[in-house]
DNA sequence: GTTGACCTTGGAGCCGGCTCCAGGGTGTAC
DNA sequence: GTACACCCTGGAGCCGGCTCCAAGGTCAAC
């Protein structure tokens, strides 16, 4: 049985954030000393663990509460499991879509961009970025 | 000259919106009616358009916010938001990857679950995030 | 001259995931 | 018996980017 700071510790977070979790409805204490201290255990160590991977995973701790729930569910069964991760993953895929349009939309002011020290008036970046000459300054249009 | 109302619509923004750029020190009106309107001519909807080119391409409005200083400073070169550029399309790159090994993790949790009715004792996806059974249910190790 | 759409300001609230604090209680080592 | 590290609770604050609100002022149309 661990103190909240010694299972933090194991689980490279903060007593903080082990109460936020607790808070959150992610995972309790297996108990509480008379004087209202936590106490984890393994299988809590292991909960965390599995909370922390999800997270690497990309889920959200709303979702990862869901996982839990289903994992819990004596009804529920591995397809529900599944069906959250491929959600997930299509949700990630998109925002990796997303970033590759943006990387490029920067790959190509970056290229026609001479790393010169010519003024900012005419620089590429800039005009791509839709910039026309603020108030009263000399401008291509 | 427009007032907030015709010009957040010509950028497909809100009011609001444009009177939050105004406090972070992206934007002001052109000028101000007696009464207090404030009033936005064409110059100021290329701004805003630069503003939303540089938000899709993935900077963050206190970087916006420093591409403009740049811009309108007369001693930047080129070379500045050139650098800007670089330097973001780095951190896009990062995410990227960190987005990619997500769905790489899902990818290999996903396949090794059949789509089954199986219960989520046996769940391979749950297995691969580091679970084990909560308490009293029977458990693989 | 009144309706109704617009505008103003200041401030609060929202999302997610913590992080930090004050003011107190507890547990252990010397 | 006291110093010090740890724990408790409740609540506030932070990041970014809005979004919404109340209470009031203004403007155009009829």
């Amino acid at each position: 049985m661990l103190t909240i700071g010694k299972a933090a510790a194991q689980a490279n977070v903060t007593p903080d954030t082990l109460r936020y979790y607790e808070r959150e409805g992610l995972i309790a204490p297996a108990t509480k000393t008379g004087a209202g201290y936590r106490l984890y255990d393994h299988d809590q160590l292991l909960r965390l663990r599995f909370i922390k991977q999800a997270q690497e995973s990309g889920f959200t701790l709303g979702e990862i509460r869901k996982l839990l729930e289903t994992r819990d569910s004596p009804s529920a069964c591995c397809g529900d499991v599944r069906r959250l991760a491929v959600e997930k993953k299509l949700q990630i895929e998109a925002k990796i879509k997303t970033m590759r349009a943006m990387s490029r939309a920067l790959d190509g002011l970056i290229s026609d961009c001479a790393n010169d020290a010519q003024p900012t008036d005419n620089c590429p970046i800039l005009a791509g970025l839709g910039a026309t000459a603020p108030k009263g300054r000399r401008q291509a249009s």
